[in-house]
DNA sequence: GCCAACGTTGGC
DNA sequence: GCCAACGTTGGC
């Protein structure tokens, strides 16, 4: 099984949204990004954990674990001319986006705060807290994804 | 709102 | 293939 943390905005798309949609899943659509595409495409099995983590809000951090419920399938958002990832370059019989499903799992106890994942010399080498990392999909170690759950 | 750190685009 | 210009991400 694998670890990965996932960003998204609060204000777009919160853990809350998540936990409320039926069945409590929901499409990770508009990742317009190749290494985040290489990773959900090839590397993201059913039942891998994800941490969701609330980017560019408040308090940047750490809020819920989702799970992955459904292999990459091709990110139809982009074949939509009036959707805000519309990409021409992607077309229905030669895709260049994909996505998966991921399933709401819980809450966390609080939210661990980007700061705080900053100021523990443990995850210094966690791709999320390294200088100018802006990938929005990363994969996490067991080790880190343990060390993180003791801080909640 | 600012701006550093990227990734992408396109002229050459 | 190089690289300047541009757009985006996301913390602060």
């Amino acid at each position: 099984m694998n670890y990965w943390l996932m960003k998204s905005e609060p204000d777009a798309f919160s853990i809350t949204d998540l936990e409320q949609r039926p069945g409590q899943s929901e499409h990770w659509d508009g990742v317009r990004n190749y290494q985040a595409r290489n990773m959900m495409r090839d590397d993201m099995k059913i039942g891998d954990q994800v941490f969701f983590y609330h980017s560019n809000c408040d308090v940047p951090g750490i809020v819920g674990i989702a799970e992955v419920v459904k292999e990459s399938y091709p990110d139809f958002t982009a074949f939509d001319p009036d959707d805000k990832h519309f990409d021409p370059k992607s077309r229905p019989d030669k895709p260049t986006w994909f996505m998966v499903d991921v399933r709401f799992v819980r809450k966390l106890e609080r939210t661990i705060s980007l700061q705080e994942l900053k100021q523990r010399p443990e995850l210094a080498d966690l791709a999320l807290v390294r200088r100018g990392n802006r990938l929005s999909i990363m994969p996490v170690s067991k080790a880190h994804w343990d060390m993180i759950l003791t801080l909640e």
